[in-house]
DNA sequence: TGGCGCTTTCCTGATT
DNA sequence: GAATCAGGAAAGCGCC
């Protein structure tokens, strides 16, 4: 009952770049983007232009936005295929956009195509906007397969705070500071990974879950009963 | 308050 | 035979 191999769907869009980066990796990148203060949308420069004509940064601050405003998960999001301009951004298909973004794909196409068809008053009118929204997204989470609807609102980035098991496991996947060696993957792209400290990762589940019973046979019982199949 | 989803706990059987 | 792994089942818990 010790270490094991567990496979998952975890991060599927890991061919190119580092899936691990977070926001923060990619905008201190001030070679393309230079450092700016968190920005809304309608104080920023690129929600009044047309998206065919963003720069490489708009579209990233547009990511941004979407992911902050509409609880995106960023984890989804190969950031890479967005490092494009508008025009390469509007020329995508909504295949594209599921390709690179995964479950989001779709949800960021549909806002993509909302933004230009509606100019400058998607921004102006949030309540309608995010009515709009909404709807999609609750439609577009219930026939996207793997993941829960509650997912794709409740859950954005990065947070050892996650109060799921499976939440908790890619956390520390996604925090090699907080990972101590914990878990280390086995095949990124294709989601396995490996439990090499498998009572530390128990003694760690318990803690958060303030259970001193905790072991690893029963972590992996409730891994093996709801985390493989899950989209994450 | 009930339904639902997730986790915990205990158990059994298969495999190594 | 012991250790490990995998899964069934039921109860607990929190959330809506």
């Amino acid at each position: 009952m010790l270490d094991s191999v567990t496979h998952s769907t975890f991060l599927p869009n890991t061919s190119f770049c580092d899936p691990l980066m977070s926001w923060t990796d990619l905008f201190s990148n001030e070679e393309y983007y230079p450092a700016f203060e968190h920005q809304t949308a309608c104080d920023s420069y690129w929600t009044s232009v047309h998206p065919e004509y963003w720069t490489k940064r708009h579209v990233w601050e547009w990511l941004q936005f979407c992911c902050d405003q509409y609880k995106l998960d960023a984890n989804c999001i190969s950031f890479c295929h967005f490092n494009i301009s508008g025009l390469q951004l509007c020329g995508m298909t909504q295949e594209e956009f599921m390709e690179a973004a995964g479950v989001c794909g779709e949800y960021l196409y549909f806002i993509l195509q909302s933004i230009r068809s509606q100019g400058y008053s998607f921004f102006n009118d949030p309540d309608e906007t995010k009515a709009t929204l909404k709807d999609y997204a609750d439609s577009s989470c219930l026939k996207t397969s793997g993941i829960k609807s509650q997912d794709c609102h409740s859950h954005s980035r990065t947070s050892l705070q996650s109060s799921h098991l499976w939440e908790f496991v890619r956390d520390l996947l996604l925090s090699p500071e907080e990972n101590c060696g914990i878990l280390e993957w086995e095949d990124r792209e294709q989601g396995i990974f490996r439990v090499v400290k498998s009572e530390a990762l128990a003694k760690m589940w318990g803690q958060r879950k303030k259970n001193d019973r905790m072991t690893y046979e029963k972590l992996s019982r409730a891994l093996r009963g709801g985390g493989n199949d899950l989209l994450w």
